[in-house]
DNA sequence: TCTGAAAATGGACCTTT
DNA sequence: AAAGGTCCATTTTCAGA
């Protein structure tokens, strides 16, 4: 049902980084019709490979100026303690990411904020406040190397 | 010259949640005329605060199984090496963000990658092979509770 | 804000394998 | 059948009045 061939992949890679591109260009890059590249993307689209389209916002640009790691480790791994912490990190506006790992922590999240006092009022709110939280750990950002979602989609294996 | 009015706000955050709603559709929501919305999309664009457009794929869908958080120290803190280090993660495919950090850690990466065995691999290429890399720290992703680039631009502050 | 031209999307239909 | 290509109508973008 869902096995991708060479013109899913490159249309997958062009597309992760600019999906602003037209389909006719599209076609240009990958060798097809714009009508075969309408089609297979739609298809994409349906399938869930591709997720979503989306404009990436320079957070320093709109005062968002730090970028913090935070490690997580929990109380209690209870099945609904841990579902009630997964569905307050996804809501919270300043968390991009969160991830449930496993190892020494127990999730670590990327968070977006103002300036410090946000992040420590986030604090307050996020893990003094929540008696799940064990203890938590905090990395300050001082350079945003490398951003990004894309995954690699190079021509070959599989 | 840059500072953004509640208009600006509320495209940033539709175009955020999805990038190909139409500009008409985009003026209804924030009440603005199509033309409007063009103008103010081209100029965000231009302005860097729309740093560019991106398909959103599925790893898993793609045979990206793993999701990884890797934490990296460094023997040296150098210029030179650091910058090579650098370049070095921003150009490996597999690893999708990485944040040069203060604290217990210098590096914190997040990685996608097919398997364990490819993981693997990487740390040989990426860590073992290189001489400053005192010690790193892996945490496997048992679930992705929530991944995005989102930054919050509700209505309010500044 | 409105109007209109140029561009892009997406369906219908036919052809190829 | 499954997928590509061409053609065409509709929708969307985007500049000028």
């Amino acid at each position: 049902m869902n096995s991708l061939d060479d013109f899913d992949r490159k249309l997958l890679m062009e597309v992760q980084r600019d999906a602003q591109l037209p389909q006719n260009e599209l076609g240009a890059r990958v060798n097809l019709s714009t009508a075969a590249v309408n089609r297979r993307l739609r298809r994409l689209a349906d399938e869930g490979v591709i997720q979503n389209y989306t404009a990436v916002v320079a957070p320093e640009k709109v005062g968002y100026l730090l970028t913090i790691i935070a490690s997580v480790e929990v109380e209690s791994e209870q099945i609904d303690l841990l579902d009630a912490m997964k569905r307050t990190f996804a809501q919270c506006p300043q968390i991009q990411q969160c991830y449930y790992v496993a190892g020494e922590w127990d999730f670590v999240l990327v968070l977006t904020v103002r300036n410090m006092d946000e992040y420590t009022a986030l604090t307050r709110q996020l893990f003094f406040s929540n008696n799940n939280v064990k203890r938590f750990k905090t990395l300050v950002s001082m350079s945003r190397v490398k951003v990004g979602l894309s995954v690699p989609v190079d021509i070959d294996g599989k």
